[in-house]
DNA sequence: TTTTGCATCACACATTTATGCGATTGTTTT
DNA sequence: AAAACAATCGCATAAATGTGTGATGCAAAA
């Protein structure tokens, strides 16, 4: 079973190698530092399973499971972090991550968890097992269908998708620029994001727009 | 043959209206000045044929393809502007006009040209039919695949589409902020947008990201 | 070899954003 | 009736962005 760390911190890294490679049947074919190393040699290496840390310097690791995914669909990916907010879970998992960890998962149930994702498993920490269960529980009745804007709000938002500014988004919907303002406000605080950039993205990968 | 009309100019719409309805075996059933007006109220009269704007006050017309698009995936779409620059048509195109036609067209080639598409036909301009050609010609090598934008250079928009500031960018690539607005401006120089919503928008209609 | 393109960095300045605080007027929902 | 929310508007200010102009080193292409 070959097993590509991406991981910036080396001690960490390197103690991943050594706790895989100390395991019957599992070895540890590469390891990096950056996804820019992971993207630009993994082909060099056939591998079964990846560890993917997310707070990575250059490419995140959320953006290296996409790229990854897209080179090797079939790519088996366990995040290892230490983020366990909803935003980082669900991204990763939507970006195509097969399981994920916390950091501070014991080395036993760490090696259970990749045997677990080669065979098809999704081994998650408990924590982000009871997200996940939560976003799906309160999928049914609609409580973060699109983050819950307004019609007014995607409207605004969609303006932004197509390149105005504040002031052009006013005089098309014939609003004052402070009323834009506010409405953007409101959607920032929604999707918790903190940019138009942000926004935007994130609105396309959940289909807002 | 059922047509709808969205334009925001008084007297083009009722003059297209005058024009349809005069038209043996063509009924003009609906006419709006917006396309928050058509989005609300087209679902009240069925329709074979969409005519449509694209300089609209509010949602543009574009937007409003790619909104109709969604809730009625059959509508049958024809752009009818003074817009005949590569940007608008390909982007009316692809957000699923059937055709596209500039204002100048003559009566009796519009009438036509709406039966034409009814019958599952694109009929559009000439200047516009040769850059839709043109764009399939250059396809064949690789000419603007993605803007010809560096590998850098997406990776500094990637940057953006996680919401990252220049600074964050920066110090997560190890370069100057001022080397990452360098970069951004050559980005927006080849996507031919002024902005970061613009630009992250366009980057996910096109895949890039 | 000259040109072209990429990546890097710098400085400057007008605009635009992001955000806090607050306010009014309607709807809905409770 | 009260509470909650949507949409509207205002003001203020620090921070970030957009853009012009220009420069250097290097590598690939003409």
């Amino acid at each position: 079973m070959k097993v590509i760390i991406t991981e910036d911190n080396d001690a960490i890294r390197d103690g991943l190698a050594v706790l895989i490679n100390a395991t019957e049947g599992m070895e540890c074919v590469a390891r990096y530092a950056t996804c820019e190393d992971l993207l630009a040699d993994f082909v060099n290496h056939p591998a079964d399973i990846f560890l993917q840390d997310i707070g990575l310097p250059g490419i995140s690791g959320i953006e290296g499971v996409r790229a990854l995914k897209k080179q090797l669909p079939g790519a088996v990916i366990l995040m290892l972090t230490v983020y366990e907010d909803e935003e980082n879970v669900f991204e990763a998992l939507k970006a195509g991550a097969a399981g994920y960890l916390l950091k501070k998962t014991p080395p036993a149930q760490l090696i259970e968890a990749i045997v677990d994702a080669a065979n098809g498993g999704s081994p998650m920490s408990s924590n982000i097992a009871r997200k996940v269960v939560g976003f799906f529980q309160k999928r049914s009745p609609l409580p973060t269908p699109e983050y819950g804007l307004s019609e007014r709000e995607k409207e605004i938002l969609a303006g932004l998708t197509e390149g105005n500014s504040y002031k052009m988004i006013a005089d098309k919907l014939f609003i004052s620029i402070d009323t834009v303002r506010s409405h953007i406000r409101h959607v920032y605080k929604k999707m918790h994001v903190h940019n138009q950039s942000e926004a935007v993205a994130k609105a396309f990968r959940n289909g807002i727009v």
